[in-house]
DNA sequence: TCGTTTCTAAGGGAATACCCCTATTTTTTA
DNA sequence: TAAAAAATAGGGGTATTCCCTTAGAAACGA
């Protein structure tokens, strides 16, 4: 028997999931509620298997119930509902423990097959979620160019250096590891700023990470 | 009239594609080769529309060709093909311009769906490489989890410091933000650098960032 | 309440980074 | 092939970080 909490603000669509699930054999809805600072409790009082879970919720909203869940009891699963097909709700939700996201225009028997197969430990996303998921990784490059665009573009020996810099050496070690004088190194530290914009060397380990420049 | 190139560097599976693609109309393979290195000079001397790219070719690798590609001619479409369902492979080759993904034990009707949907301005994925993205989504938390608990927990104040080290202040300033004197943010600092194991402000900001720990 | 951690602060000194300037040689690119 | 960019390097000085040691007060957890 699948012990089903359920866990939306909006009334009506609780009522509806409940009415596709109770019918089943195997799976039963032992609680439900409206907000997420609930959904701790009933999950320990119920003895709950399996959550579904809306991602926007009144208060404590979903990705921060799948946090705490993850913390104080990892073992009950989570499927996320949302009306929002958003790329970045998806991924938010999936690294911190949710097990699958269907979108609340699922039928009768994506949402069965959701539910069991999440139980079963596999996991389960609607088509859409996948193909938005895949757009976004294809996306990646181009914003990263944009913002990129704006530096000068910084040259094969700052790069060298950057990295040694971000790998904790000082001037003179960054010196006698390439071979070049102190004061070369130096100048190129001080290009480096000029062109990230950097007033010391915590900003230019920062804007050279945040920006992957050495990436290029 | 959609015109292919196909590079891999295993004949005979270059063989397998093209003898999948010859009998349909509108598909025509109009070169093949079994390097990186050729792609760029025979794109632009048959005029291809698609490209059949593997990810893992001998002297310039499938992503690197991606990168060329879309720097020298964006409009023509890849499709990245590959034995291994690597989420790295994946994720990375999408990113620089590839259109889909389809591996190597992709049957006839799939391979040619791919063909007319990358052609027509779609995407395209096999299941498998769905799946396995999914998946990788999934398992970013457990990581990092168990990275972070290398280090000794920073304290609030810490992060405050932490914080504005990053955010380029220097010790005066942080002093003067914070309300306190000169010295005290220079034992902050101190012990930031021996619970982050850093030897100097590059390596706080670094490991600062890579770890996430403001973020905790 | 008692130990532990955290936050506060200091002196003093060495090491490193940052800034101004200039300048030659090599490499790249228009 | 001339102009531009990159790589090289110096002098001289100031600012900042880093290291060592010590230590009181406050907050916190058991």
């Amino acid at each position: 028997m699948i012990r089903v909490l359920i866990a939306d603000d909006h009334k009506m669509f609780v009522d509806g999931i409940e009415s596709i699930l109770k019918p089943e054999d195997g799976i039963e809805v032992v609680a439900r509620c409206y907000n997420g600072g609930q959904v701790e409790k009933l999950v320990e009082e119920h003895n709950v298997d399996l959550l579904l879970l809306d991602v926007n919720l009144p208060g404590m909203n979903g990705i921060e119930v799948c946090k705490r869940m993850q913390e104080v009891k990892s073992d009950v699963k989570i499927i996320a509902i949302s009306m929002f097909n958003e790329e970045s709700y998806v991924s938010e939700i999936l690294s911190n423990g949710a097990s699958g996201y269907v979108l609340k225009n699922t039928g009768r028997e994506e949402l069965l097959k959701a539910v069991k197969n999440v139980h079963a430990g596999l996991s389960y996303f609607s088509e859409e979620v996948k193909a938005t998921i895949m757009k976004g990784l294809m996306g990646q490059n181009k914003k990263k160019e944009s913002a990129k665009a704006f530096f000068p573009k910084v040259s094969k020996r700052e790069k060298e250096v950057l990295a040694l810099i971000i790998d904790e050496h000082t001037t003179q070690e960054i010196a006698n590891k390439l071979f070049i004088s102190l004061k070369t190194v130096e100048s190129h530290r001080s290009s480096l700023l000029n062109k990230l914009n950097a007033r010391n060397t915590a900003g230019l380990v920062r804007i050279a990470i945040e920006n992957k420049i050495l990436a290029e």
